[in-house]
DNA sequence: CAATAATATACCCTTGACAGTATATACTAA
DNA sequence: TTAGTATATACTGTCAAGGGTATATTATTG
């Protein structure tokens, strides 16, 4: 892949928060919708611009889908998420709070009384 | 200014290989236009948009316009810009042919009779 | 001032990105 | 099979990016 087009990718706030958030795991549509409160349809058309450009991939588990990073992850893309890591901007400051909300999201699921299936958690957990 | 507006600077492959040259230096826009063998018409708009987003900055010298990267570096800007010049890819290929290109015409500016006036070439020698 | 060189801008046109609505698909469960 | 849930796609409209042509601007030179 060039990175005129992971470029492209990251040239949108939710792209990149997306993108964000599974290189910490993977994630079914409907956590990430919930992660970054847009509607269903439009995560759909993300997700499916970056799986079409071969940046994510999906495996279905059930009704759900789950969305991960393609292996090896782009060492660019890798690069750039370090960066913005540590980075003191407010995308940055965005990019942590998401974070933050993702692990939050991930033990209610483990703990309380599970509107997903267990296996989508094992997924979240296992490096892909 | 913000990640995502650098993104889509980048995002462009024409704006990519301008950057990347005027990280070796500032070059006026006859040098661009030669180095990428682009129409000055559509070289003055990539200088101007990247001008207005605030990531080069641009001099005249008589009729001569120099542009160089806004100081200091945008750290993400630069953080790309080095993994590029040493990745593999085709783009990061073009990126490295361009500046050994910049070389050549550097020197040709200074040795054979020299269509632009040595104050450029001084220009793009001094750190800016 | 006239002519020329380097660069920028105005204007028009085409194309692609994105949003929203509705509908289709894939799967599960009763 | 019917209903329901999660996700994807088709369709439509809007808007911004980008290309090309022509023209304007700024400075230089004679």
């Amino acid at each position: 892949m060039e990175a005129t087009e992971l470029y492209k990718c990251l040239a949108d706030p939710y792209r990149l928060r997306i993108l964000s958030l599974l290189d910490q795991g993977p994630l079914c549509v409907c956590h990430l919708q919930d992660l970054l409160a847009v509607p269903q349809v439009k995560m759909s058309k993300q997700l499916a611009s970056m799986k079409a450009v071969g940046l994510i991939h999906a495996e279905r588990s059930g009704t759900w889908m789950i969305y991960s990073l393609k292996n090896p992850v782009h060492p660019l893309l890798q690069h750039n998420l370090e960066y913005l890591r540590t980075s003191a901007s407010p995308e940055a400051e965005r990019l942590r709070s998401d974070l933050q909300q993702r692990a939050q999201l991930l033990t209610q699921i483990e703990k309380e009384q599970n509107p997903y299936p267990a296996e989508i958690y094992a997924c979240t957990c296992e490096a892909k």
